[in-house]
DNA sequence: ATCTAGTTTCCGCTCGCCGA
DNA sequence: TCGGCGAGCGGAAACTAGAT
């Protein structure tokens, strides 16, 4: 007979006759009936494949192997205890878990260094690690075990728990000493820049901005493409070029751009975070999803 | 319908006590 | 010392309830 999960309980009576020996006190212990314990003795000795307590008399005097078998079995059934506990009372201080979040470099650029500051000081046993954001394969992540958390924009993913992680809005970026000078951005001026343009998906030259301005008979030119916000201030900063970036990025580079307002509705997003229905009860979770909640909303 | 694990009931075995 | 008796024990059988 092979070891099944249910047998886990097998092994908690087990513990408990070798502790009385006696299947009466067992089961009184356990809190079922003497025969229901007789019963699983019977499995127990199947599964061992020893009869584990033999009658001495009138009393059960356990065999060699179940002497073997207790200093084990307890220190084996105190470890799942202990496992038991830790899942129900998490304390972040004192895991030493790895953690994962995916997410676009452009969020990991805006979260890190709260988010590591926080992490560290909560959890300084724990890791954390930062995954490349990948459209297509996002819940193939969050489905497999190496990402717990990620923090994404506008993916419908209904089989995802999710909750808002933080609303952000762009902004115009130019480099200091740009020769149009520190003046508001009007449309005029706006659409007669040369622009830098961040399409995700590589090699786009037209974005949501230029649909905007399509509406009202505008249109700008779009000579330089990243795909990604993050080359986008460095870029501007050694160029005429002027760039929209989320307003949050053009904070972090306010010494290497500056900033205006966009002449017209700026155009928001929201982050949010996502994960596993499978993690939704994980304590560990809990506390991860809550202190990147927590950072989120504050940066 | 079948399986699993529980309960109740009953039985047999052993031991301790007590009287002859 | 020995036999009878009751108490306490584990195990078997029959049945039940819940899960699959």
């Amino acid at each position: 007979m092979d070891l099944k999960k249910s047998d886990i309980g097998l092994l908690v009576a087990l513990d408990a006759l070798l502790e009385h020996e006696s299947v009466t006190a067992a089961a009184q212990t356990l809190g079922v009936s003497q025969p229901a314990m007789s019963a699983q003795l019977a499995r127990l000795r199947s599964l061992f494949n020893d009869p584990l307590l033999t009658s001495s008399g009138r009393k059960l005097v356990p065999t060699i192997r179940a002497l073997e078998i207790k200093q084990p079995l307890r220190l084996l059934l105190a470890d799942l205890d202990l496992l038991v506990r830790e899942s129900v009372e998490f304390d972040p201080s004192k895991t030493d878990r790895t953690f994962s979040l995916l997410a676009t470099d452009y969020v990991h650029a805006v979260l890190s260094t709260a988010l590591l500051q926080a992490f560290v000081q909560e959890a300084p046993n724990a890791r954390l690690a930062f995954r490349a954001f990948e459209p297509l394969t996002v819940w193939q992540n969050l489905e497999q075990d190496d990402t717990d958390l990620a923090l994404v924009t506008g993916m419908n993913l209904p089989e995802a728990r999710q909750r808002p992680g933080f609303l952000e809005e762009f902004t115009v970026i130019q480099r200091k000493g740009h020769p149009r000078g520190m003046s508001p951005f009007s449309l005029d001026t706006f659409c007669a820049q040369e622009h830098l343009l961040v399409s995700p998906e590589g090699g786009g030259f037209v974005g949501a901005t230029d649909k905007t301005l399509a509406e009202t008979g505008r249109s700008r030119r779009v000579v330089f493409s990243v795909p990604s916000f993050l080359l986008a201030p460095t870029l501007v900063a050694g160029s005429d070029l002027v760039a929209l970036v989320p307003l949050r990025l053009a904070e972090l580079h306010k010494g290497l751009v500056d900033q205006f307002d966009l002449p017209f509705q700026s155009p928001s997003f929201a982050v949010d975070l996502l994960w596993h229905p499978r993690r939704q009860n994980d304590p560990a979770h809990i506390w991860l999803r809550s202190l990147v909640a927590r950072i989120a909303v504050a940066s």
